[in-house]
DNA sequence: ATGGTTTTTACTGCGTC
DNA sequence: GACGCGGTAAAAACCAT
């Protein structure tokens, strides 16, 4: 096992210490903490009174209201913008539904010309082609984070991660559908709800092979900061798909956190390590499983898991009898 | 392209129900 | 005899250089 390989699923650590080299939570003068006052826009040391910020960018509304009346009546908020559409949700829409603004419904003549307007209204809308292109790409990110049972917050984030590839000139040369395909495994890797590439490439239309070098392009390009997948994060889903006790599951992450501490899991896949988890768990709790259903459900190799959990086992020893 | 890993495939033997 | 499990060797896949 030398250290080239041993990158590919460790640097979880290596990325955490470049993350706060890069960024200043400390005061450069006097190590002191720093905080950070909205009201002047700046950031400012605790310690030495430094405002290592200024002229930041103050996100809250402009006025103030001194009580909830006067909030209500200020505050003039629509609904929220989305990036899961294409225009942010913000365009004009004609509704459907024939009626003037008083609710009273048109006449035939105008229903037509409601129904043209409707249509070159919808034609100005998508006309641009980056328009287009992310129309269909939210399409798709919807449409495959729905069979993969992921949650609205991932496709926000999938949406964020495509808008910023399509704005980064990333297109060019590659499927809408691929660049798509990665932006929804990278953003569920984000979201510590990981799917693995094959069960990424079950609902895409693109292929296995092509995901993965599209993801990679994508993250060094976008400079994305995406840790190894943590096996942990597999485990809940393992467990309620071979419908076992919560006690495997509770179990499972206990074997996960000491081979962590032993260093058993460096180089190895996080889906084998999560599989073997909750089969040696279920041993440990006499729930029978058999190796092929975890193997199943894993999409892991019965000799994966077989090898794995002989590990993990040793290494539960090791700590428990030193 | 290459070399060093890990994972998968395929096969075999053992014990049990 | 089918099934679950363990092990092994060779092939394939993977990743960093």
């Amino acid at each position: 096992m030398t250290d080239t390989t041993i990158r590919r699923y460790t640097s979880e650590r290596e990325t955490r210490e470049e993350q706060s080299d890069g960024e200043e939570v400390v005061c450069p003068e006097c190590e002191g903490n720093l905080a950070s006052d909205a009201e002047h826009g700046e950031t400012v040391c605790e310690e030495c009174g430094l405002v290592v910020e200024e002229d930041e960018i103050d996100p809250g509304p402009e006025w103030r209201a001194f009580d909830a009346a006067e909030k209500d009546e200020k505050s003039r908020v629509g609904a929220p913008t989305t990036n899961m559409m294409h225009d942010k949700g913000l365009s004009t829409n004609i509704g459907w539904q024939d009626k003037d603004a008083y609710g009273n419904s048109l006449s035939s003549r105008q229903r037509e010309k409601m129904q043209r307007l409707r249509t070159w209204n919808e034609r100005f809308r998508t006309r641009d082609s980056k328009e287009r292109n992310l129309k269909q790409a939210l399409g798709e990110i919807d449409r495959m984070a729905s069979a993969l049972g992921l949650p609205e917050n991932v496709r926000e984030t999938a949406s964020v991660i495509y808008r910023r590839a399509l704005d980064e000139d990333l297109l060019p040369g590659r499927s809408i559908e691929g660049v798509a395909t990665s932006a929804l495994y990278a953003a569920a890797r984000q979201a510590d709800t990981p799917r693995s590439l094959d069960e990424i490439a079950a609902v895409s239309r693109v292929e296995k092979d092509e995901i993965a070098r599209t993801y990679r392009y994508v993250v060094r390009e976008l400079g994305l900061e995406i840790q190894p997948a943590d096996p942990e994060s597999y485990v809940p889903r393992f467990v309620s798909d071979l419908d076992l006790p919560e006690e495997v599951e509770r179990r499972a992450r206990d074997l996960l956190a000491t081979a962590k501490r032993q260093g058993v899991h460096s180089g190895k896949s996080p889906v084998g390590l999560a599989a073997a988890a909750v089969y040696a768990a279920s041993l440990l709790a006499n729930e029978k499983v058999t190796q092929s259903a975890v193997s199943e459900v894993a999409n892991i190799s019965e000799v994966t898991i077989r090898n794995r959990y002989h590990e993990l086992l040793e290494a539960e020893e090791e700590f428990s009898a030193p």
